[in-house]
DNA sequence: AATATAGTGCGAGAATTGTCGAACGATCAA
DNA sequence: TTGATCGTTCGACAATTCTCGCACTATATT
């Protein structure tokens, strides 16, 4: 029994909109984003199949610090999903308006090519 | 008649989502809109009055740039509002949003000691 | 014209961020 | 146990961004 992999995840109330933004304000993040408002629980290579495997932590890892996902270990592989409910607690319509504004721009083959 | 200053600004489909995000994503800036939101059109002076102006002129042409203020010269002075419509328009909702959310942090005294 | 004030542009240096290879541990299948 | 796959961490390098002094132009006042 080996250590299992665990991730920090800031508390509703020390979710920072300006870290929230940053986080937002990355083109492929942003991509990230969205396909995960559009599937719910992925595995973390659905958002990046053609990502080196250091370049998709480093962004996932940045996305969970600031609160925008959470992840969880599940056996070799690492489930995210975002933080719907806290964002919305927290920031009441931000990810909706900015995923509707982000709908039509970047729609095809982002994210390192997820299909 | 000397040459009058002039400033460019992105059409409304020419503002992108995450220049915008990244623009807001500064405390420093996110303090500037806060100030445009609640006064109006402002001298820049009044959006950091003890900042260098070169730092000033940093962040203000960063904002325009992105799309998110109007700048306008005015004699010796420089007029600043935001592009209220404009960014409606393009991202309906974002910055009612992004605003509400900022409203209870860092309302004392940012923006280099605004009062 | 002389002076004071406002804004801009340039440049340098510091700080932050992004990208990615390589090594490592963990997990699953055979 | 062996081999393959996945995620993490570290380190290095490139790129971007931030800050700010300085010189310069433009404007307003006297």
């Amino acid at each position: 029994m080996a250590a299992i992999r665990t991730y920090h995840h800031p508390d509703v109330e020390e979710i920072a909109l300006p870290r929230v933004l940053f986080a937002l304000s990355e083109p492929l993040r942003l991509t990230m984003v969205r396909i995960l408002s559009e599937r719910g629980e992925v595995d973390s290579l659905e958002l990046g199949p053609d990502l080196p495997r250091s370049t998709l932590t480093h962004h996932t890892s940045l996305l969970r610090e600031s609160g925008v996902v959470f992840v969880r270990a599940e056996g070799r592989k690492c489930l995210i999903r975002l933080r719907t409910e806290d964002l919305d607690a927290r920031f009441p319509g931000l990810l909706r308006t900015v995923l509707a504004g982000y709908e039509d721009e970047g729609t095809t083959g982002a994210a390192g090519g997820a299909a």
